[in-house]
RNA sequence: GAGGUCGUAGCUCAGCUGGUAGAGCAGCGGAUUGUGGUUCCGCAGGCCGCGGGUUCAAGCCCCGUCGUCCUCCCCA
């Protein structure tokens, strides 16, 4: 039978030349985090579930989640479960799976610091670069597999760690010609509003929903819905409130904030970080930022490149106690992942791809001759003696001429040498330009030497 | 989770109101017996995504399913 070859959804195969871009930036990338003292460590593609779970809020129902492997299915709860008329997902899944694929790389952070907390030293500096995911379902930008490239810092309060993040990320899209925005809020700040509003849980969490998404949606709508949500109690005061919340949010400073009345110590790190940044072009203080990720509790930021449509290209925050969750107390943390596929695309996009063709020099060996060891020692000979960075082919099997130069055309070699039966007899070798259609006639010893010298 | 789009040769796609498939590129062979990005000639390549239904007849219509691309939600 033959099995159509395709991929499962929202899952991708990468070509070489797509593959040579990824590379690209990620050489960039672990470049610039080495730099900073972040030290890389790996952690596996999958977790308990326990460890995944709680964690993600809404989109929980994202997370992957592996089947039990074994004889689960004999488990006396899970015939009950599966004979029971009620069907409930909720109590079946924990007895068939037990496992998840990991949805981000940082609560897996928060395992591993807590776990190895007696080998490692805080703070702790790690990046992590691996694939992550989602069931989501795909489009533009979106994946159900996709690489993130985190860098956190576990067991540091001060706000050193953000203007360094800051730092990181212009570094990088300076290095690789890309413009961008950081937006930058804090959650201490929208938590302050909240209570300065006096405004409950539910109606935070729906607004923090709104403001989230009021770039893309109309201002009459923004503020029906937000009407709606301040609306659910009687009183006059709610007209009041309405006006004192577009009022606050319509702050483009710190200091606008605290004279509507926002206390200082919700501002005072965010204040510290603009100071400090890098790069006053690069920072966008938005009000509007929230993220949805229940795990941070203070600054957040995002990444978004300018002019290009494709939503955020990386993003972070501090989450202040992600590690107690197993069992390892007052942990602060801070971090920001990388998206490479949209990054990929980003470039692609705006066509900087001109990663400069390697330093490597590509060689291909044409095969005319019956004896292939001969073709092999004049490789390794090759290569052991010359001192340029060489990639050497041998084209695979002893054919016509005009094919062998095809292939070395469309594989992009730079040079052919050409030893057939004639060289073979006089102790020549020919060696061709591929680009300027130049070609030498050398004894075979003086190879290398020629190569050395003028290649 | 909601909505839309598309699926035909290795690739990009044509295929009319239903009448059992076509182009370009790529591949292979030749013109050209040891010199590549051009040209010309020829050859090969298809469960028309998969399953079912309607029909004398389905690539085309209907249902389902898998996958693609996209929008919303959310996110990298």
């Amino acid at each position: 039978m033959k099995i159509k070859p395709a991929n499962p959804k929202g899952v991708k195969d990468l070509l070489p030349r797509e593959m040579a871009r990824r590379n690209y930036i990620l050489d960039k990338l672990r470049e610039i985090f080495s730099k900073y003292a972040y030290q890389n460590i790996q952690t596996p593609a999958f977790e308990r579930l326990d460890t995944l779970m709680g964690k993600y809020g809404e989109d929980e129902k994202l997370l992957f989640k592996i089947l039990n492997s074994g004889e689960y299915l004999h488990d006396e709860t899970v015939q009950t479960l599966l004979k029971s008329e009620i069907y409930d997902a909720k109590e079946i899944t924990p007895k068939i799976a037990t496992k998840g694929l990991r949805y981000d790389l940082t609560v897996p952070l928060a395992r591993y610091v807590a776990q190895h907390q007696n080998d490692l030293s805080f703070p702790f500096k790690r990046f992590q670069i691996g694939a992550v995911w989602r069931a989501d379902r795909p489009q533009k930008g979106r994946f159900q597999e996709f690489t993130q490239c985190d860098i956190d810092i576990v067991g540091s309060k001060t706000n050193l760690h953000e203007i360094e993040i800051l730092y990181i990320i212009n570094d990088f899209i300076q290095e690789i010609g890309l413009k961008a925005k950081v937006h930058i809020n804090d959650r201490k700040i929208f938590d302050a509003i909240g209570q300065l509003l006096k405004l409950d849980d539910s109606q935070k969490k729906q607004i923090s929903i709104l403001i989230d998404k009021k770039e893309k949606i109309s201002a009459e709508s923004y503020s029906n819905e937000l009407t709606e949500i301040l609306a659910n109690e009687k009183d006059f005061e709610d007209n009041t409130k309405f006006n004192n919340f577009i009022d606050i949010m319509n702050s483009t400073t710190i200091d606008d904030l605290i004279q509507k009345g926002i206390p200082k110590e919700a501002t005072e790190s965010l204040q510290f970080i603009l100071e400090n940044a890098p790069n006053p072009e690069l920072i966008q203080f938005d009000l509007h930022l929230v993220r949805g990720l229940d795990y941070y509790t203070g600054t957040v930021f995002e990444l978004k490149p300018i002019d290009i449509n494709i939503g955020s290209i990386g993003g972070g925050g501090r989450y202040d106690d992600l590690t107690s969750l197993f069992g390892l107390e007052r942990m602060n943390g801070i971090g920001f992942s990388f998206g490479l596929e949209r990054i990929e695309f980003c470039l692609d996009q705006k066509e900087i791809f001109e990663f400069k063709s390697s330093n490597m020099i590509r060689i291909i060996i044409l095969h005319l001759i019956e004896n292939t060891k001969e073709l092999i020692s004049l490789r390794k000979n090759i290569l052991e003696n010359a001192s340029k960075n060489l990639i050497i082919d041998i084209y695979p099997e002893k054919s016509k001429l005009d094919k062998q130069f095809q292939y070395a055309d469309k594989n992009k070699f730079d040079y052919a040498l050409i030893y057939g039966d004639s060289e073979q007899k006089q102790g020549k070798i020919n060696i061709k330009n591929l680009k300027t259609f130049q070609q030498e006639t050398l004894n075979l010893d003086d190879l290398t030497k020629f190569i050395n010298k003028n290649i």
